[in-house]
DNA sequence: AATAACTTTCAGTAATTATTGAAAGTTTAA
DNA sequence: TTAAACTTTCAATAATTACTGAAAGTTATT
C-alpha cells in the first residue's frame, strides 16, 4: 500500500468512525487530514483534498473549533486563515470526553436524576422506574467520571498501570 | 412529575441516546420500555405503548436479540411472543461495550494497524503518517481493554477501587 | 473609499436513514 | 388440513441529516 491510499483509508475509516466519538462524517474527515498533515492547511486545500463544498468545509470547521480540536494558525505572509489540529492523541481524548460529557452525558445524569425522584405511590411500576432509573445513573455517572479521569491523566502512567494490573 | 411523565421523559431521553451507544432510536426506546418494565410485553404491548408500527416493533426488537440486550419469554397460556431485557446495568453495560468492541472498534484497529504499517519511503509526509496513525492505534487499543475490562467485573470491586483511587 | 481576497450564511437540494403497512410466511389449535 | 393467530419481510414513503453554491458579509490592501 502507497501513501496516498493509506491516507485515503485513514480518512474515511476516521471519518465513518465520527458516530463513535459522536461527531459527522465531514467534520471528521478534515480532522483526519489535519491530524495526519505536516503543515497547517488553508480551506482551500481541505476543499480539494475531501472534494467537499466552501460551505461545508466552513461550517465543519467552525465545530472542530467549537470543540477545540481544530485552531486557526496565522502563517505570516499569508492573508488567509490556516488550520491545524491537536496532534497529541492523549490530549485530543482528553477534549473529546469532556465535550461528550458536557453536551450529552451531563443532560442525560439530570434527567435521570428527574425521573427517579418522582413520587414513590407504592405501586409496583413505580417503584420498578425509580429503582431501575436510579441504578442507571448510578452507572452512567461512574462510567463518565472513569473516562474523565482516566484521560484527565496527562501522563499516563495511571492508565498504563491500570490496564497492566487488569491484564 | 407523576409515573406516566416520567416514564415518558425517561424513554424519550433513553431513545435519544441512542446514538451514544451505537443504537438507533426506535431500538433504544423499545429497550427503555422494557427496561422500566414489571413484567415481558408482547408486540402489541409496544407498539401501542412507544406509538410505532408492527414492522418497527419486529425489526428492532431483532436487532436488539441479536444484540443479546432482549430475550423472548414464554408466557404461559399465552400464543404470542413476550420479550424481556437484561436487568442488570452492569451486565447490560458489559454486553454493548462488548458488541461495540466487536462491531466498530475492532474493525478500526485493524484499518489502522494496516495504515501505520506502509513502507516507510522516509518523506514527511509518510513519517507523520505511520507517527500519527501508530499512537492513534495505540490510544484506541488501550481505551478499548480498559473499557471491556471495567465493565467486565461482575462484581465491580475493580471498578469501584479504582474510582475512589482517582477521586 | 474602492476593490480584491477571503469567509460565512442559508435556502434549496441531495443523500441517508427510519418507518409504515400490507402481503407473505409461520405456527398452533381444533 | 384448515383456519385463525401471530410474526416477518420489504417496497414505498416519510423524516432526518448533510451538502452545495451563490449571495451577503468581512477584512485587508491600495
Amino acid at each position: 500500500m502507497q501513501y496516498q491510499e493509506a491516507k485515503e483509508k485513514f480518512i474515511s475509516t476516521w471519518g465513518s468512525l465520527g458516530s463513535l466519538w459522536g461527531i459527522n462524517k465531514a467534520m471528521a474527515q478534515i480532522q483526519a487530514l489535519l491530524f495526519i498533515s505536516t503543515k497547517p492547511l488553508s480551506m482551500e486545500d481541505i476543499m480539494q483534498d475531501l472534494k467537499i463544498s466552501r460551505g461545508n468545509t466552513s461550517m465543519n470547521l467552525r465545530q472542530l473549533m467549537d470543540w477545540g480540536i481544530v485552531t486557526k494558525v496565522l502563517v505570516s505572509g499569508e492573508r488567509k486563515e490556516f488550520f491545524t489540529t491537536e496532534k497529541d492523541v492523549q490530549e485530543l481524548a482528553r477534549i473529546v470526553a469532556k465535550e461528550r460529557s458536557r453536551r450529552e452525558i451531563k443532560p442525560v445524569i439530570k434527567v435521570l436524576d428527574e425521573v427517579s425522584s418522582i413520587k414513590n405511590d407504592g405501586t409496583e411500576k413505580t417503584k420498578e422506574l425509580i429503582k431501575q432509573t436510579k441504578a442507571l445513573r448510578e452507572l452512567t455517572d461512574d462510567l463518565d467520571t472513569l473516562m474523565n479521569k482516566l484521560v484527565n491523566q496527562k501522563q499516563n502512567w495511571l492508565t498504563k498501570s491500570v490496564l497492566k494490573l487488569m491484564k
